[in-house]
DNA sequence: CCTACCGATCGGTAGG
DNA sequence: CCTACCGATCGGTAGG
């Protein structure tokens, strides 16, 4: 939506006690501008501080400091410390979902083992690539929603490991999955869950070792890929 | 705080003043002279509250009031609040490696995959059984740890896992177990050690079932067991 | 181990 | 989004 004011680029510049604003009404106008920007920041920032020290660890002050803001400014945003958190977790699931979405699509139609690799690939790209914050806290950190937060969290978790079921199946009744299907994807996820503690991308094995390693863990060679 | 004022001030003038608070508190008297059963009470309250709340977000104080003490109490036994997280941690995993050493030693002699299955076993009763909080504690919250600590536990946790290698090697080389050792650990303690976020000992499968169904997922069928 | 207390910090808010 | 601030809480301590 464009701006009826061209307000000057936000800058970094240190506030002066008479710092000039447009007149008008500069709030809504800052907000309808930055309002985006500024929130995904935040939640970006969030993430990288939740995930390294921990949701209760970390004060909103920390979180308002790293995304160069003063301490007050992030309840702008968010109604509470706690929706920002709900907001990282619910913006991650709803990512990974989508993500998993796509990768099953692509391999619509290959054999279960051909749709585990890309399951599993994903699901590491998803937890230690790039933009990789928002999954671990809420693997982590899921102690500190409150109830409502939490089963709306589960609907989508649920979405996300429906998507493996299938595939698990189909590997089960071929014979390459041994264990019952259940446990097996609390287990084969726990596995793959637990590198976030682990996984230290300057010097440990790649992304795409890791889910060889993984597909050759779990999966039978018994039943060939087609 | 309720205002407690105009108490008398402490006796300026006479020592043999009368006590201004009554004498005698027959309740607890001899019990707390046991230093060793408060500590290891503090230490087992403690490991619970940290387990389900989290240690930032639980306080000395609940702990005191867990324990049966006053709020300043737990400094009495532990110099702060990080050292007393730490002695869980170290306490829980002392005592695990003495379980999974004493595991190891039935089991001198048996075939790898037997050895695998005690161990396996071992760490599922250690994470899930009775009296599981501390390891759960160590493996959730050691962010929480300074350096000096992490490394002293980072000792102990290497014991641990070296006694999982021979095993997994030799399995590793019968073709049993298809992913490189080192992933292969790693990515099966995860497997395990996640547990502690889904298991419900009452109503999901026990802890033999979940033994049989991590084994039979991570060795193939293709190894006898003897 | 308790009483009484302190200094620091924290989540959150009013008003601009 | 900033300034200025509050009420509550927290880890920790002195002294008994």
């Amino acid at each position: 939506m464009p701006a009826s004011t061209a307000a000057p680029p936000k800058s970094l510049t240190a506030p002066s006690a008479h710092a000039v604003r447009p007149r008008g009404r500069p709030r809504k106008t800052l907000q309808e501008r930055d309002d985006g920007n500024r929130r995904a920041a935040l939640l970006a920032t969030a993430a990288a501080l939740f995930r390294s020290q921990g949701f209760a660890a970390t004060t909103t002050r920390d979180i308002a400091a790293a995304a160069g803001m003063q301490s007050g400014s992030p309840f702008y945003h968010f109604k509470s410390k706690d929706a920002l958190l709900f907001a990282v977790m619910q913006e991650g699931m709803r990512a990974a979902l989508a993500r998993q979405q796509t990768t099953l699509q692509q391999l619509a139609g290959q054999p279960p083992l051909a749709q585990l690799r890309g399951l599993v690939q994903t699901h590491f790209a998803v937890l230690l690539g790039p933009d990789s914050d928002f999954i671990p806290v809420m693997l982590y950190e899921s102690r500190a929603l409150n109830v409502a937060q939490r089963a709306e969290l589960a609907a989508l978790q649920s979405q996300y490991e429906a998507l493996w079921v299938p595939v698990l199946a189909a590997l089960h009744t071929s014979g390459a999955l041994r264990a019952p299907v259940g446990l097996a994807r609390l287990l084969i996820l726990g596995a793959l869950n637990w590198s976030v503690q682990w996984f230290d991308p300057h010097k440990a094995a790649s992304l795409d070792d890791l889910s060889d390693a993984a597909l050759a863990l779990f999966v039978g060679p018994g039943a060939p890929a087609s």
